[in-house]
DNA sequence: GATATCGTACTCGGATATACATTGTCCGAGTGGTGACGG
DNA sequence: CCGTCACCACTCGGACAATGTATATCCGAGTACGATATC
């Protein structure tokens, strides 16, 4: 089982989004710059956060993506959800009620195997809901040197104009 | 991101083989006919678990699968790994460290977000650890009906001869 | 009648095609900024 | 000098191709059972 990849692209996005300004946004080419990434296919990910909501997009000159809530309400499940999909990773396809003796078990009642399945990820969404972006930003700010700091203030302002 | 269903069919299949008596097994053709599957495709997840160590194979004429440990000693992750491999889903490529401003963050402290969903993943292994095929077998017992444990009888005498 | 041997049917195991999903790229649609032009 | 208009550059958005992974199948390797022939 293997996630996209498009998860870490966009989740290292949004964290660099939260540490902007309110309302400040980047282009999708300047994201993809910020982590040496596809630019073409970082702008198709984007496109999925700003279909979730997650961001909003401004067109034309001078815009990009910026983030549609504050920091403090994105959370790591948000931006997993809109990049794979709300669909659960164990589909249960019922074979149990397949083959020449259907007669385990009572079909009124969910599939166990299915059951535990859907309980082991709700344990895990409830892990990526509990952290926001907010939490990223402050465990990123308290790890970071002054020297990187000033590294960071100008590749934005070259970006930002 | 989506599970192989191999996972469903060879956790499915366990069950079966929980259910039979201690040592007694099921050929590749049998497990697959019982839930009405791709008998060639059962075969090669059934391969997996043997090679994982879940299931034992027995070649020869009257071979077949049957369980290497017992049933309360093999639990769903042991199935889920046996298939899907050990590598989590999430993998952090370090992006951190990429692009023209990689000075975000103390590189010699793991990257906060693959943190994060490493945690959500043990979260989730461990709600799978907690299952053992001999709970899902008891769960089932006790939702039969007489006729159907009849008509499950019948069809593995058929089998096993 | 007992035993050793050969043949056969059955089963696993891995190598080999196919289908589908993910990854990656490109070009058109839309929008704000900018410069020129006229009042 | 100021306002308006048209053009242009920039950005998003979705359609389109390439690659990789999961799915599905087949044929060869190995083993136990049973029949047969011999002692």
């Amino acid at each position: 089982m293997k996630m996209s990849e498009g998860v870490e692209w966009t989740a290292h996005a949004c964290t660099l989004l939260a540490a902007l300004p309110p309302g400040i946004g980047l282009s999708a080419a300047a994201l993809a710059e910020f982590h040496d990434l596809a630019p073409a296919y970082m702008a198709k990910h984007m496109q999925a956060l700003a279909r979730a909501g997650v961001v909003e997009s401004v067109r034309g000159a001078g815009g990009g993506y910026r983030l549609a809530r504050k920091p403090h309400d994105v959370t790591l499940w948000d931006i997993y959800e809109a990049i794979e999909g709300e669909e659960p990773a164990f589909r249960c396809s019922e074979i149990r009620q397949q083959g020449p003796c259907p007669g385990i078990g009572d079909f009124r009642k969910p599939c166990e195997i299915n059951a535990i399945f859907g309980r082991a990820e709700t344990a895990w969404k409830a892990e990526l809901k509990s952290m926001s972006l907010a939490d990223i930003v402050a465990d990123l700010a308290r790890k970071q040197t002054p020297a990187r700091r000033a590294q960071l203030t100008e590749w934005l302002g070259e970006k930002l104009g």
